[in-house]
DNA sequence: GCAAGGTC
């Protein structure tokens, strides 16, 4: 019988795809590595293959790390430089090393390896590792490559019997990817911590670490600050017209929201309070929808536990990983927000139906309520959204488990459910020659808002009735002033939604590098009060509802949707839900140096700028669809940041004396 | 002593 290998990216795929192919049937057995297990069962994978005996097994991610060889770990020579040529060795680590022995025993009695790694461009590479290094004992081994996207048995099934070839290209991106952000990262984190040393003060035992990815999230946090620090208040006037009917306090906002010219609103006020009555123009009523929540990518549920949960990212994810260890929920490390048509969902939220804070609503589900969620636009072809697998009772779970799990089954839930639905109705009226209008809502079914606590629909007021073409004289006319306010630091959902839209690191690491900047004490984070817990629901959840009542576009709402950070909010709404501040960045002084130093060199782009890393991100994709080769951008890359480096040394001066003035003149 | 990316 033909001799298979299977060699999946992590355990619990290992685990899977062995109960789908043996059917349940099949043999454990340990390795010298405590996570690691093979499976022993026989399948038929058609084809040349035929009836064959099968050892599945995995890796944990990486097999293989690159680094400089000994005359290059020492710091005092050579030159930091010198480390964009220096020769560079892979090998499989110490902690390593029990995976790839066992790889290396099962490879030598097989025929064939099957390389069940995530189909995404580092499972790609990480498929390369285990190939190299399985052929290492058997150079005669076949391989190929299993295409799954999900880990449903019969899509696991097709896979095993249409292997395709490993993706060399996709391999080589990341190569290119490993290879830069070592030379680079090593070579100008011994530049800054060597030349900054003699500085003194607090310079002469820190590490200054450079990396592509800490430091945009390191710019992103100082750019915030610079915005806030040098925020310049303007004087704004309105007109805030309020009528009361039917016992009903209706605020009309104006069209024109604000201006910042005082004469001018005084005489459109006047125009306004000599025309006596206002004139109903429109009156509209019609169904409206809160749209229910997508289904749950990492960075998403990052954001929303950091916002929610009182959890930091990194927390979050460290919880997210235990709950998926122990099979409560899928695997917490994806970037797809739809799932896949065959997944059968109703069997999902029939095992929430037992829990007695949710399970009546999933019943209800059950019992037909059930929708199809919506479907996002990113699909990473290696994982489907985030979502609970079994039950967990509250008694298995500890605090931070508990709060996590029960988010992630309330999203779930919701995206199982129905958008919630209502009427809105909105009146516009003329008053002089001004217009202004008036929104309303009534929610008729919450819907999916029943579970999903951390949304609500507000502004939920009815209007009372107004007739087309009527006259009435308004209330109250009154001229509102106000002055604009500073945005806020940035929050850490912020940050990662920045890191996000500009490609600064990936899901599983995000969190990483916000921990990275403050290790290396380039921020920090500051409790603010008054920002609210349900304040960020808000800034994402009204896309329908001004609410008829409260003045907003009044006073105290900084520059608005439009321009600067519409979080940054500070004030304004009333003091947030009074569950305690939420944690802001802040830059230390290091911080602000480092970025400003870079900002001020005349570079094309400094590397305090996340250019940088979406133009590698851009090589590697040029790599993937075969524009250009890994030994092309290597070249490149190397070169132009050469030139950098180059750069850096000739206005070191420059850095320099951002340090004095931000760190050491402030001792 | 240094990076970013997997994974436990």
């Amino acid at each position: 019988m033909t001799r298979i290998l299977c060699v999946a990216e992590k355990p619990s795929i290992a685990k899977a795809v062995a109960g789908h192919l043996s059917g349940g049937q099949f043999q454990t057995q340990n390795t010298r590595d405590t996570f690691v297990k093979n499976y022993l069962f026989d399948f038929d994978f058609g084809p040349p293959w035929g009836h064959s005996s099968v050892t599945m097994t995995s890796v944990k991610g990486h097999l293989t790390t690159m680094d400089f060889t000994a005359e290059h770990q020492r710091w005092d020579y050579p030159p930091p430089d010198r480390l964009f040529d220096a020769p560079l060795r892979t090998f499989v680590p110490d902690d390593s090393k029990n995976i790839a022995k066992n790889i290396e025993d099962q490879a030598r009695r097989a025929t064939a390896l099957f390389i069940w790694t995530d189909c995404d461009r580092e499972g790609e590479h990480i498929g390369s590792e285990i190939r190299d290094v399985a052929k290492k004992s058997n150079s005669r081994l076949e391989v190929k490559r299993a295409r799954f996207s999900n880990i449903e048995r019969a899509h696991i099934l097709t896979a095993a019997r249409r292997l395709i070839t490993l993706d060399e290209k996709q391999a080589d991106a990341v190569a290119a990817r490993i290879e830069l952000d070592l030379r680079i990262g090593y070579a100008f984190t011994r530049f800054l911590t060597l030349n900054l040393r003699p500085m003194g003060g607090p310079l002469t035992d820190l590490l200054i670490s450079y990396g592509s990815c800490q430091f945009p999230t390191l710019g992103f946090v100082v750019d915030r600050y610079f915005r806030v620090k040098n925020f310049v208040p303007e004087e704004f006037w309105a007109i805030k017209v309020m009528h009361e009917r039917d016992d009903i306090k209706v605020n009309f906002s104006w069209a024109r929201h604000r201006l910042f010219d005082r004469m001018t609103v005084v005489i459109l006020y006047e125009r306004c309070i000599s025309a006596k009555t206002a004139k109903v123009s429109k009156v509209q009523e019609k169904p409206t929808k809160k749209w229910k929540p997508l289904p749950l990518t990492t960075v998403e549920f990052q954001k929303m536990a950091t916002r929610f949960l009182r959890l930091t990212g990194q927390e979050a994810m460290n919880v997210a990983e235990r709950l998926y260890t122990k099979g409560f929920i899928s695997y917490p490390r994806t970037e797809t927000d739809r799932f896949d048509k065959g997944m059968n969902l109703r069997a999902l939220v029939q095992k929430q139906t037992q829990d007695a804070r949710w399970g009546q609503f999933a019943q209800n589900l059950v019992d037909g309520a059930l929708r199809q969620p919506r479907q996002g636009r990113n699909d990473d072809k290696a994982h489907p959204p985030i979502h609970p697998v079994i039950y967990a009772a509250p008694t298995v779970l500890d605090e931070k488990e508990k709060k996590v799990y029960e988010f992630i089954v309330r999203r779930f839930l919701a995206c199982c459910s129905e958008d919630a639905k209502g009427v809105a109705s909105d009146v516009e009226i003329e008053y002089g020659d001004e217009m202004f209008t008036a929104h309303g809502v009534i929610v008729l079914e919450r819907n999916y808002l029943d579970v999903y606590p951390y949304e609500n629909w507000t502004g939920t007021a009815m209007l009372p009735k107004f007739t087309l073409g009527e006259r009435f004289e308004p209330t109250q006319a009154l001229i509102t002033e106000g002055k604009t306010t500073a945005p806020g630091y940035l929050t850490e959902a912020d940050l990662i939604s920045l890191m996000d839209a500009n490609g600064i690191g990936t899901d599983a690491s995000m969190a990483d590098h916000i921990e990275k900047i403050q290790t290396r004490e380039y921020a920090r984070t500051v409790e603010r009060a008054g920002r609210g817990v349900n304040e960020g629901a808000d800034a994402d959840a009204d896309n329908d509802n001004d609410g008829a009542g409260g003045a907003r576009g009044g006073r105290g709402r900084g520059r608005g949707r439009g321009g600067r950070g519409s979080r940054g909010r500070r004030g304004g709404r009333g003091g947030g839900s009074g569950r305690g501040g939420v944690r802001e960045f802040v830059p230390t002084s290091l911080g602000v140096a480092l970025i400003e130093g870079f900002d001020r060199m005349h570079f094309e782009t400094s590397l305090g700028k996340p250019f940088l890393r979406k133009e590698m991100e851009l090589q590697m994709k040029a790599i993937c669809e075969g524009r250009t080769t890994k030994q092309m951008v290597l070249r490149e890359s190397i070169s132009k940041y050469r030139h950098v480096y180059d750069q850096s040394c000739e206005e070191l001066n420059v850095l320099k004396d951002a340090c004095r003035q931000y760190i050491l003149a402030a001792q």
